[in-house]
Order: C-alpha cells, then sequence, then structure tokens
DNA sequence: CTGAAAGCGCTTACAG
DNA sequence: CTGAAAGCGCTTACAG
C-alpha cells in the first residue's frame, strides 16, 4: 500500500497536523520532531498527494491550454515555451487540441471545469461568444495568446501583425521590388487575415504603389494553400517580382508552386514569409520571413495567466516585438 | 460561488446521496427525483468537482505523457494521436516536456507522482534504470511509444526499426542503386539508431553489396547533423548515388548540404528519409520515406494505458506497419 | 511546540 | 426509493 501521512504520523508517534507542518515547511515543532519526521517520511517513501492537498487549499496548480492543432510547429513552439515556463513555476499543463471544432471546444472546456483548473490559455483560437459565455461561469483567468480580444478582462499576448506585415513588405520594396503579390490568410480572420492584409495595403499606400487587388490570393495558413493561391497568383499577374505570404507554410508552399513550373527563387522570385518557424530554414533556399518569438509568446501567457490566479487582479496585454530574419529568398533588386 | 452537490440537494429537497445517484446514473430514485434533480442541477448551473470524485474512486482519468521534445513534427503527430484518443475515451493528458534532461525527468514523474496520475506513455525516450527504480515504486501502468524494452511489464508500441531500415534500402537497391550511403542515427542509440544502421547493412549483405564504414555518417536525427553528416559524407566518399537517411530531418539536412554545393536531387543523388513528417512533403523536391503511422502510434498508446489502467493486467506489445512512401526523391537507375 | 477536530466535495456501503 | 454517515488524504483554525 501506498503510505498516506497518517501512516507517517502513527510511524514517527506524532499527529498528522504535525507531518503536515513540517511537510509545507510551517513553523511549529522542534527541530527533534522535524528530523523525526523527515527521517520517517524517506524510510516509508511516502509522497503527499497533491489531489487531496487540492480539496483544502482550491489550487489544483494546473493550467489549460486550447490549440487549435499541436501538429504544425507554430503551435508547437508556443506550447513548449508554455510547458517549460508552467513548469519552472509548478504548474502543469493539460493539453487541449480542439482541431477548430466548436463542439470540441466546447467539451473540453467543460472537462477543464471539472478539473477544476486554475486558469485557461488559448493559443491562436478565437473566442467565440459561445465560449465566453461559458468561460463567464467559469470563473477562471483566461490568456490569448497570438489572438486578441476586446474584453480588458482577458489580456492577451502577441505581435503587433499590422506592422510586422508592414515592416516584411517595406524590406522588399527596400530591396527595389514595386511588384509585389500577397498570399493573405483567411479573409474573415481578425487576427492574422485582416492585419496582415491590412499591413500590405499600408506599406503600398505609403510608398505610392497602387494596390490592386488581382495581386491579393488567399489561403488558410497552410501549406496547401499556399501552393493553391501561388498557382493563381501566376495565372491572374504579370510582373510579379516578389511575393509576401502570411504564414512560412504558405511561403513553402508557393516556392514549391514556382519552382514546379521552373521559376527560380530568388532569381525569378522573391519570397517572403511570416512565423520563422523551423521549417523556414529547413528549406533550399532557406526562407526569408518575419520572426516572433515562439517560446517567448507561451512563456509571457503562462506568466500572465499566473499572475491572474495569484493575485486575481486583471493583468494588461502584451505586444512582443517581431523582427525581419533575412535569409536567401528575397533578391535585391537595386544592384 | 460555486454550487456543490450539497447546494443542489439542499435545493431539490433531496439527501446528496440522491444527487450523486443521479449525476452518476445509478439505479435508485423515482423518476420525479430525477426530473427534479436534473432540473435543479440546470438551474443553479452545477457542475460536479472531479478533484472531489477522484478521493474516492482513486482515478483521475489522466496521463502523463512524457517527450524529449515537443517542437519536432514527430513528437506533435504522436501528441496529436494520444490527445484525441484519450478525450475519445474521458482521459486528460498532461505533457510533460523532458528534453532529454534526466533531472527534469526526475522531476516531471515526481510531479505525476503527486497529481496521482492513472498510467504513463513515454514517447521515444529510453527507459533509464533511474527512471525504471522510481516508476516501480509508483505502481502505475507505463507504455512506451517508438521505443523498446525487454521488461515484459512494459509494452511497447513502434514499428519494426530494422526492417523497416531495410525496406527502404531494399528500396533503393531495387531501382538499382549499389552505392548507397547511410545517416545513421546517434550510434549508441538501441532504438533508432543501433536497428536501423543493422537494417542498413543486412539489405547490402543480402543483396551482396560489401558494407564499407566510411559509407555511414552519424547525426543526431536533427537537421543540422544531417547537413554536416552530407558533408563529411561527401568528403570521404566518390561514387555514392543514394543516401538512406534515419530520420527526414536528416535527409533534408544532407538535401540542403547538397543541394548547396550543386549537386542535384534526384538526378546526381537519391535520397530516402524516415518518418514521414509533413516536413517530407512540403520541401522541393518532396522527399521519399518511410512512413510510420503516427497518430495510430499515439493512439494504440493510449489504448494499452488504458487497458492496464481499467483491468490492472498486462497487454502485449504492438508491432505497427510502416510503408514506403514514394515521392520524388529517388532516381531509378535502371531506365 | 503539539494534537483533536472540522471540513474540502464527493461516493458508497448500510439501514430503512 | 431514499437518507444518514463514514471516509478518501489532506489543511487549518482552535485549544492547550
Amino acid at each position: 500500500m501506498i503510505p498516506t501521512i497518517r501512516d507517517v504520523a502513527r510511524e514517527a508517534n506524532v499527529s498528522i497536523a504535525t507531518v503536515s507542518r513540517v511537510l509545507n515547511g510551517l513553523t511549529g515543532y522542534s527541530d527533534k520532531t522535524k528530523q523525526k519526521v523527515i527521517k520517517t517520511i524517506e524510510d516509508m517513501g511516502y509522497h503527499p498527494n497533491a489531489i487531496a492537498r487540492y480539496l483544502n487549499n482550491r489550487r489544483t496548480q494546473t493550467i489549460g491550454v486550447m490549440f487549435p492543432a499541436v501538429t504544425n510547429e507554430f503551435s508547437s513552439a508556443v506550447l513548449q515555451g508554455i510547458e517549460e515556463y508552467a513548469l519552472e513555476r509548478g504548474y502543469s499543463v493539460l493539453v487541449c487540441n480542439t482541431a477548430v471544432d466548436g463542439n470540441r471546444t466546447m467539451k473540453y472546456l467543460q472537462v477543464l471545469r471539472e478539473r477544476q483548473i486554475d486558469g485557461i490559455i488559448f493559443a491562436s483560437e478565437v473566442l467565440k461568444h459561445e465560449y465566453k459565455q461559458m468561460l463567464d461561469t467559469m470563473q477562471v483567468p483566461i490568456v490569448l495568446v497570438s489572438s486578441k480580444n476586446e474584453d480588458p478582462k482577458v489580456p492577451f499576448v502577441k505581435v503587433d501583425d499590422r506592422q510586422a506585415s508592414y515592416d516584411a513588405v517595406r524590406y522588399l520594396i527596400d530591396k527595389g521590388h514595386k511588384d509585389i503579390a500577397m498570399i493573405a490568410g483567411t479573409p474573415e480572420d481578425p487576427i492574422a487575415g485582416i492585419p496582415r492584409l491590412q499591413g500590405y495595403k499600408d506599406a503600398l499606400y505609403d510608398n505610392g504603389i497602387p494596390f490592386r487587388s488581382s495581386r491579393v490570393a488567399y489561403g488558410d495558413f497552410h501549406y496547401d494553400s499556399g501552393q493553391a493561391a501561388m498557382e493563381t497568383l501566376l495565372e491572374q499577374e504579370r510582373g510579379v517580382t516578389a511575393v509576401f505570404a502570411a504564414s512560412d507554410e504558405m511561403a513553402v508552399g508557393a516556392m514549391n508552386a514556382a519552382m514546379q513550373l521552373g521559376i527560380r527563387v530568388p532569381e525569378d522570385l522573391s519570397v517572403i514569409g511570416y512565423d520563422n518557424i523551423r521549417l523556414s530554414r529547413m528549406i533550399y533556399p532557406a526562407l526569408t520571413t518575419v520572426g516572433q518569438p515562439l517560446l517567448q509568446l507561451g512563456r509571457d501567457a503562462v506568466d500572465k495567466v499566473i499572475t491572474m490566479i495569484e493575485t486575481g487582479k486583471i493583468v494588461p496585454s502584451l505586444i512582443v516585438p517581431h523582427e525581419i530574419v533575412e535569409r536567401q529568398t528575397v533578391k535585391d533588386l537595386r544592384t
């Protein structure tokens, strides 16, 4: 049988209250008692039961993390950041793969509620009305990563998508490109769709380059859609020298489509992506892209949610810096 | 305040025992009582506390999953399979990123023990003696995925690495290749290192091709090491027409190294990988590789661990089938 | 410095 | 069909 605190108390000839005290480093026992208790604990191989402890202090030290998919590098890097920092802070992580499915998400929220998690992190997920309603009744702190939200009670951690996109296009312009197409994300996506397209438009506008809707093709951020979008672009547009894709996967899909048609990157066509996932440096030529501090994004989200859990106060949102990671897919046209 | 079973009982004018019964679908109440209780539960927005329930039935319905790293596609695909199937079976998953660090792993095992998880899945991890000792005292079922182990009490789920490797090399031979190099994994690795190298040797031997140790370079399964290994191979060997890499990441690294030296794949050099992660079809040309059913591997592991949890019996290990996924990186020399 | 006791939110014999 | 009570493994006032 696995020993309980009661067994230790009996064996050490003290009360369970005393064992509990030395276990939790409280005061109120002689050094002699302490030594005796510690020795007994070791001898018996006793380990406290975190579940029983929870019943008293109402903290499970568990965070639920909702992901639309774990099988992409973006999510898994953020997850790693979350997981690492949570461990440092003494919290555990319950992963929930929503598969962008509302029912599944609701089911998970139900599970998280019953398991009495202390807080929730939503990664790359839009907080639907349906979720918020449920969340409201759960009375648990929520933080969004790489997503945003109007309600100040739900802080978020993300880069400035419009600005990052603006900077990417600006980078192409600085390299002498004027005929720039974009492979945008889902048109309705309020996080990575609309703002990134807006950044593209703004950068063109600020540099006196007219916007042409035929130079924009839409994908869903995944590989296949990037390939398809590139094909569409190639059919309807001539003279494009550079493409900005709203995700690295789409950028790589686009490169692939181009290369299959004998178009060389970057000699014939420059490409810049968005995310800086590992894939971007594993392909040939290595992809120039917009870098987001993915691990840090995860760590910051954990920090915020734990602060909310432990202080009960709302914390402010955070915009983390992005950067242009220069590699080999953008040709300098000015030379 | 969040209502408890006691509040529901009071409101519905029944005992908590009765509420508990209808909650758990047991027998022993009239339909009228049932309706009254259900209505009260809904009106009050009551949700059972899974933690409190655990204290009675000793099941947390939680599985701990140990990963050497979540940031690679192999792990995240397996994790997805685990997570999906665990949800279906009513279990939650606690992710633990060991970072191949013994201390970290021990710390995690400690956490899992205190949290009273019902079972553990080790993914791609060798069960060190140190871990086993601790695990023994935990008295919890353990299953390995993509790893193996002599102890019958710890079943595993994996492909036959030697055979899969044999088949990959055999595939190259069937395409007319004779000068085949290998980028092997860590030499001491008993799972993915030794057996895959052995498969290579066996396939050469069975086809009358002499083995040359200078045609083997070693990596650590990751991208960079594949690149480095390819460079080594290219320096010390001439006449190689094909390379078999023990992981897709290394295969892609190798392709990259070759392409940077102007060597074309597959025209000048054929490459075959191992894993069939998404990356393998996102590069150009798309990588021919050995496919493992990653999601299924995860699901099978969950199935085994839950069976062990619920029946208390040991289950047999499982060898899952592999396949050669033909894409564009192997040239047929016979034509 | 130490212990007896109540209580956290449930489940489960047991009795009626 | 229903309820009172014990108990799961802890923590925490309270009393001494």
